[in-house]
DNA sequence: AGATATTTTTGAACAACGTTCAAAAACACT
DNA sequence: AGTGTTTTTGAACGTTGTTCAAAAATATCT
């Protein structure tokens, strides 16, 4: 039987995502190498081209571990919120509070871009537009008016935007609020967009 | 005089400025390559190093020209409008406008890390913060209880939940609203923003 | 078990990159 | 013209990601 090799290519794979992943982690994406990664995997590193196509799609492997964190951790956070507007508090801070405990790994999912040519894979794609699902079911309850398309691409806008004031005061220290201020200005990001979408105008 | 060698120096870094400029425009930052700027600029290789530090400090000469170009284009935009409310929605669309249009070299605004442990100078810095000021004027009009720390940190606040559309639609497809819808929900979202702030409860 | 076929592993080699530096050229001044 | 200083040059270096032929490991067959 073929399992036996099965198995071990299975298992090395696995091994290069944790190790670039605890590279990603300590170092941020920049400082990643390949080099690196093979020496922490324990293989050479014509290795890590057999067990992967190249190291954009180890990184995208590693970013769909961390999606899949983020949303389960956001998914617990949710449920316990009982009313939409309580929900998409909850949703804001532990957002915030996963981009500030995972900076690299969050930063990865956004800084990480594929070379000219080369398309992210639909089934990532499709993690990515999970995440703003979290949003839809409470934002459609704020707004029974909004439905299909235009309920989407709010949902969407609305992440966007705390995700905007999470980004800058991690990555950009220039323009970005400090990070003790961060937590309370998502609050009040959120409150002000949450009294502003229930009276929001019929277009 | 040594004036000629001081005028021939000035005129090779704009040069290379203007090389890298178009290159970054044309390419993207992660396609700009020292040795095509050098060909671009007709120079040889090593005189990049000799008129600027390295290609970093290249990179923020180009950005530093960009931001002040969105803040010329943004103060020429909210002067026009009469009230605070327009002024924030003039903001907001003219942002959007300008990082459409100019979506390479305003990515590079943000998408630009110096190597670890290299700072951001003072003067670069200085020109970001600026940037948001254009917001403070508006905001203090429309939340006069706001002053000070809390006031700038609102303004970044505002400013950053505008970016945050802005750039998850222009540079990841995956979440971001497409390009057509970005204008309407920018406006959405200031409109939300500016309603909702101005019942802020008293913290 | 041994022979053969297939797959995996290996690390030297390659191309592309940013950066350095000694030699050559250009320049300024007396 | 001669001399000292500055600038320009491009070959060379170290570090990247990636490839590939040879070697080792593994599976399959008799």
């Amino acid at each position: 039987m073929s399992n036996n090799r099965d198995k071990k290519r299975a298992a090395l794979k696995e091994r290069l995502i944790d190790a670039a992943e605890a590279l990603i982690a300590k170092n941020g994406l920049r400082g990643l190498k390949a080099r690196d990664i093979t020496a922490d995997a324990g293989c050479a590193l014509g290795a890590l081209y057999n067990a992967v196509e190249n190291l954009d799609q180890l990184i995208i492997l590693v970013n769909s571990r961390t999606l899949n964190r983020l949303g389960e951790t956001s998914l617990e956070t949710v449920q316990d919120a009982p009313t939409a507007e309580q929900k998409m508090h909850a949703l804001g801070q532990v957002y915030t509070r996963f981009a500030v405990e995972n900076a690299n790994l969050w930063s990865a999912l956004f800084t990480h871009r594929l070379p000219e040519g080369e398309e992210t894979p639909d089934w990532h794609r499709a993690e990515f537009i999970g995440l703003i699902q979290q949003i839809v079911a409470p934002l459609s309850e704020l707004r029974p008016d909004l439905a299909g398309r235009s309920l989407q691409l709010r949902a969407q806008t609305l992440f966007a935007a705390v995700h905007g004031v999470v980004q800058l005061s991690i990555q950009n220290y220039e323009v970005g609020a400090p990070q003790e201020d961060l937590a309370s200005e998502v609050q009040a990001l959120v409150g002000a967009m949450m009294r502003g979408i229930k009276e929001a105008p019929a277009r």
